[in-house]
DNA sequence: ATTATGACCGAAG
DNA sequence: GCTTCGGCCATAA
């Protein structure tokens, strides 16, 4: 399987609620500098329908980008029930997910 | 084969 | 706090 499905396989199992950041999903796969690669992954191939790569952030807490624009990301995330703050999340310690 | 691009990251100023 | 910069790595050209 290649490193794209890998990607979306992870991000598929990010429950509602919950965020995880490209660099925890980079690490998860075995390396942590994988993180920019993530970001292309999720770019490339979009499947809203099976997977919320909304809930995908960067590490310092910014939203981060999204193929179709970055507010639409954020209204998401509100509507997952968490906050944001000029483009950053408040508290990412306690929405993180973390891979089994 | 070589180069450019991007939904990133961490350190440094 | 913010911005800049170098380093990362899988894709696309």
């Amino acid at each position: 399987m290649d490193f794209t499905e890998s990607v979306l396989m992870r991000v598929s199992l990010i429950p509602k609620g919950n965020v995880a950041t490209y660099k925890g999903i980079a690490t998860s796969l075995g390396d942590p500098n994988l993180s920019r690669a993530v970001g292309n992954a999720l770019n490339s191939n979009l499947d809203p329908e099976n997977v919320p790569c909304y809930r995908v952030v960067r590490s310092d807490g910014l939203v981060g980008g999204y193929r179709l624009g970055p507010s639409a990301k954020e209204k998401k995330l509100r509507a997952d029930g968490i906050k944001i703050m000029k483009g950053r999340i408040i508290g990412l310690e306690r929405y993180l997910f973390r891979f089994p």
